[in-house]
DNA sequence: AATGAATGAGACTTCATTCAT
DNA sequence: TATGAATGAAGTCTCATTCAT
């Protein structure tokens, strides 16, 4: 009993401890890149020395890996959550939530880039993580064509191009390129606007596509 | 007239040889990435000794700017070359022309990353470059406006969004993550219609954003 | 209490291995001289690492700066030491004490010639040794003309010749340009009574200066 | 003859473009030192490629025996030419004579501090040149001593005492260490004052050295 | 004879990782 | 379990020297 305690409590600090690390390490890395970023600036930040950090993981790499596969996991979390009865609320929902902090823009960007170099954050941050996001937008898609919302467009494609217009997005407000006379919500509104209205079903009967 | 010859080969010698260079550290960075590509792989992949480089540029940094330069040159080439009398075909165009290869496409993301580390590369690449294609984008959706061949929405979000879901998509090419059952001119076409029937002038009046 | 005892012994180790270091680096330097001693003899032989030395030291610059230090600060214990009732001995003790050793020549030219390289050399070597010694000589001199046992000369004057001569035979020795036919306090004493005749109180009023 | 006169002026022409570069590599040398100089910077300063450097001297070092070796020569016209009927005189000669310019005075230390490290520099400065000088003067004392202007001190110690004042004044002056309030002329007849009321014979009987 | 681009050895420095305390 | 000093591999960059033109 009270050695159960005792390893419950252990397994705890263990797990707070590591918490602690991959959040240090998430910063730095999101900050400097993977890299640049060194093991004692993130045992710095962590408030414990580098010795400890190789006490809870094997590797700077696998740091990297960590802090993928956290975020992931909060990805996963999010998108449980989002409702999407309504098609201009999931847009604005994804938008929103996803590239709220400047953090986690670069946390996207970070993983955007390392899994180009390294096949485990390839694993969970684009198979895991964004694959994730894409299918649950098709099948909202499908739903809503289904429904007769929605003009009967290959969920595929529709799907996709509503993600990399986010992702697009993101990288945008990082590099400091984007719409700083609108409200990041008139601007949600806009892009919404634009998207549905090719996105759902047309009533007039002449609007195709020819430019 | 002898040297005026002699200097005008020494100069062609001495571009081709930078250009030789550059091409190399080109594909070593959109490979490896700024930081893991290392001067010795450079060196070997144009053929020259490490110290050569150094003749030609004075860092690995300028190197870098260098790259940066030159696919910031290449662009704007490219966009002036853009016809853009139909929206369509701009939209084919800027998505099909800007990331055709994977060299291409992975320029596009090294200097993406790197624009955040470096303040030259934002420069040539966020700056020059990428401004210069929203720029000339919005233009090109003004005029398309002023036909009436597209409704009056907001040119400067317009344009962002059109940039964003096109960057979006090279980077979900580059990771894998984009749509293998369509060939790229049918996914260009579809793409093209989802925001042409949202952004053209509208016949049908009901049309209007609600999801 | 535990833990100060381990600061202690922490905080001496530190201080012994920096010693060690520094110790190692005045002898490469001495030998090498700056520019062609390498990090490497150095660490060879203070027995670490190369990484090791840049856990104490920043650079190879100041690796030179902390022997440039050490030595000025041994300099300023040993002047304070210095007892000058009697000119003799104040100039045999000058002599002797300064340049006994070879390894104290050499770095005493080392530092003469990096002076005129490195800012902070001539900081601690130029400013803060040299001109401590030559103003204690001075306040010397003024101390044993004020006492009638020396002539009215300008301190100044005579406070610079004393050291000019002192290094200039510093020079000589390591040249191998010196007197071998002399034992070192023969020589000591031949110098000083050179000095002696002339800036102590002349009893013999015809003994003017004029060749 | 057309061909001696041909040869002649060949002949002429290479020792001057040699003496050309020897004065390059002497500025060079003596602000910068003998390891931070650059052949690039010295051809720069001598006004031909690098190639040229070495199509006339075989490598750096031999540019520095090359310069050494000037500096000896010139060094032993001028000790010819000293007049020192007078010792005053000579005294006076030997300190303005030897560093009067900043750049002599550089060249001077910088073949004191080289000397140490290449044993061709040291034949021809050490050997050569300096004890070139001292033995003048020790021949001068000797005359002077014969004439009875002059106590019977050890020549071989007083001629060293000179040289080392003087050497050492002229390392004063390049630390910036010298004396300001005084001017040149001034200074060298105090120090004249100080040296001859010692090495020359004494009228007072009772001037011994006490101290 | 002059040039200067090319070379590559070797220097300084960084930093992930280890291990004795 | 925590620490942080020690390590050494590896990276960037410099520069004396060579050699084809």
């Amino acid at each position: 009993m009270a050695e159960l305690q005792l390893n419950d409590r252990r397994e705890r600090r263990i797990a707070a401890r590591k918490a602690q690390i991959l959040d240090a390490a998430a910063q730095v890395f999101s900050r400097q890149g993977y890299e640049r970023a060194t093991t004692r600036e993130i045992a710095d930040m962590a408030d414990v020395s580098e010795g400890t950090l190789y006490n809870y993981f094997n590797s700077k790499r696998e740091l990297l890996i960590g802090v993928a596969k956290a975020y992931a996991d909060q990805l996963a979390e999010e998108i449980a959550r989002v409702e999407a009865e309504d098609f201009g609320e999931m847009l604005a929902n994804l938008m929103a939530n996803r590239f709220r902090t400047g953090r986690e823009r670069r946390l996207f960007m970070l993983f955007l880039y390392e899994s180009r170099h390294n096949v485990d954050v390839h694993q969970y941050y684009v198979q895991d993580a964004m694959h994730r996001i894409i299918n649950e937008t098709e099948k909202r898609i499908i739903f809503l064509i289904e429904q007769g919302r929605m003009r009967p467009i290959d969920p595929v494609v529709a799907a996709r191009t509503l993600s990399a217009t986010i992702m697009g997005f993101a990288a945008l407000f990082e590099l400091g390129a984007s719409v700083e006379h609108t409200s990041p919500e008139k601007l949600g509104e806009q892009v919404t606007d634009i998207f549905l209205n090719g996105l759902r079903t047309q009533d007039g009967a002449g609007a195709r596509a020819r430019g």
